[in-house]
DNA sequence: TTGTAAGCGTTATCAA
DNA sequence: TTGATAACGCTTACAA
């Protein structure tokens, strides 16, 4: 048996097993104080039982003695412990953290499905990291490379409108993290989704313009990749042509969701030869540019052109005459796409095929889009 | 020297020593796989290296082969390999997250200051970890908790109009962990703030009502407890002593942000025997309760009566003729919050006083405030 | 240039 | 009922 110093410590050598080690030195610990968040080590130090102990008295364990679990828990108190959460997912391998993208923050739809999905996963014991990608696809993937270095538990995203390549996404599939999107969805892509009726809602809008006299219906839609704009613009196509409007190509124009290129495009059709009379927005930010160029041209809404929105902001109610617009429901996406994640987290839909939530939307009718005399 | 098994591993004992140990076994490592994240170890065993040579390869360690470190950056690739953050920061005692609490996501400003935050932060290859108290007093301590819990190495706050109490905000800095106030702010707490020039703000607003010939100009409050209110009636108060205006007490009313107060105490004040012939209104919520309240009863706007809000929310400048409004640095106050705690982190204010802030605020004037005929 | 092993703060499995 | 210790995945001081 040899022996040395490694560090400070007096190290030993077995020879017969050929192998070094050092012998434990209990003192050493409670030297190791300042400027150091209390541990489970300094509640046991103190009270001369083991790190073991105080874990089980933290978490009610049932085989710990009454008087031991009070002494700790005044211990900790006294001493302001706080859990250490990284040291707990490191050993857990479960973060109890449950990451969102979204592309903005600046409209009140995404900020609105945070609150509903935030309140789902904290009943349920989960925190919520929100990752804002600003529309951005180099940004949306550095933001799920954080979350997935931070070990989360599950992924709810809506895509920027740049996005078209999915591999960021899919690399939480291949390590079996769950994965729900929401209201930026992609056909085909085999997963969890949650959105709401845009098809039926873009039908609803488009039927009351037609009901309300309106002839020439124009569409500013969204970026075509995304489904919701493949299905706001389905339900555009089928109400023109269950009252057998024809459907005119050049009425249609896809945008990206920027005001910049609503303004290009509404200029677009105002200016046409034969301009609409009505347009159905994609959404209200669309819209209002909408409105605002009208009413620079002094065009009258809503005798002269009607106006739809998509989402219910809540300028829609105070801008104008009041901006009809078809009214999503925000929080319950929040919630649906929470409660769905923390389904899949217990291994519910486990080999469950792929679900997607479809929530009602509900047009609301304001000034923009009656006519006087129909 | 005693041997015998513990969990399947051979273990022994020296007697010199008194000691137990197991021999370690490098093969069992290489069964565990499946369901589980690659690690360094992973493509240490794949390369035949040890886990110390990659760590060092994944940091570009100058001391590294750089034949190794090609086969090991190689290997990650092929494995998939994304470094376990928890882990990581669990040995540096260092997370690279700031937490950020805010009251609420509805109104544009607070997503404004987090976009603000965020693109300075994530340049200092930081992590935003974003809360939203909801304006609860209750949710607040909880999210200050979780994000203790989650060790940040900082905290951004602005604080909920419930919150009297600081003790949530105080364990911080009782842990040496920086904390920075922003907009709704506290006085007195001694510490690192950064607000915009309420002050000012608010004086240019009500000068500008006087200089448009409003004479009995009331002001919608905001929660006394918070710097904001504070400085924002002072504003107030100065303007009408500069030009000889009497202060009336009851023309003044603290409102708590919501829109139920601001409707309430608006209508107080309308139905006054004497009413107001202006409002300089917190913020652009209240004053756009107030717009609403005046345009039911029939007063018009701006002749009967002036109106200001604060903050300049985008809905502003589509209300009615447009809402005159004190327009804050939104982002940069995001910017400025996240520079400082940066700053903080380096140590550089370490003995400095705490510092403060304060970012100009700008009048933006519009239809709700010019009387046609000053 | 590379390897060994301690340590970060927990939990959990055995032994006692 | 309690204690000892391995393990989670990583960094790093020191040894080789």
């Amino acid at each position: 048996m040899k022996a040395g110093f490694v560090r400070g410590k007096q190290r030993f050598f077995c020879k017969d097993c050929t192998y070094y080690f050092t012998l434990p030195n209990p003192k050493e610990r409670s030297e190791r104080r300042g400027r150091h968040q209390t541990t489970i080590i300094d509640i046991a130090q103190d009270l001369g039982v083991s790190n073991s102990t105080v874990s089980r008295a933290l978490h009610n364990h049932p085989d710990i003695n009454p008087n031991t679990r009070k002494a700790i828990l005044d211990k900790a108190i006294e001493l302001d412990y706080q859990p250490n959460q990284l040291a707990h997912s490191l050993v857990k391998s479960r973060t109890n953290t449950i990451g969102i993208v979204v592309p903005e923050f600046l409209t009140q739809f995404f900020p609105n499905v945070i609150v509903g999905a935030q309140r789902v996963l904290r009943q349920a014991d989960y925190n919520l990291m929100i990752m804002q990608s600003g529309e951005s696809y180099e940004t949306e993937v550095a933001n799920t490379k954080a979350l997935l270095a931070n070990r989360v538990d599950g992924l709810l995203v809506s895509m920027s409108h740049e996005t078209n390549n999915y591999d960021h996404f899919l690399s939480f599939e291949k390590r079996d993290i769950p994965v729900v999107y929401f209201n930026r969805v992609i056909e085909g892509l085999g997963t969890h989704k949650v959105v709401a009726n845009d098809y039926r809602g873009a039908f609803a809008a488009v039927e009351h313009l037609i009901l309300n006299g309106y002839r020439r219906i124009a569409h500013l839609g969204g970026p075509p990749n995304l489904l919701i704009s493949q299905e706001r613009l389905r339900g555009y196509q089928e109400a023109l042509r269950k009252y057998g409007h024809p459907l005119l190509p050049e009425l249609v124009i896809h945008g990206d969701f920027t005001a910049q290129k609503a303004l290009i495009y509404g200029q677009h059709l105002l200016d046409m030869a034969q301009p609409p009379d009505a347009i159905f927005a994609v959404n209200d930010p669309t819209a209002i540019e909408v409105l605002a160029l009208a009413k620079a041209k002094g065009i009258r809404i809503p005798e002269e052109l009607g106006v739809v929105g998509f989402s219910d902001d809540p300028i829609a109610v105070h801008i104008g005459k009041g901006l009809t617009t078809v009214k999503q429901p925000t929080t319950q996406i929040g919630e649906a796409a929470a409660k769905l994640i923390l389904g899949l987290l217990r291994g519910e839909q486990a080999n469950l095929s792929p679900q997607t939530i479809v929530l009602e939307a509900e047009l609301v009718v304001r000034g923009s889009s009656i006519k006087a005399a129909g």
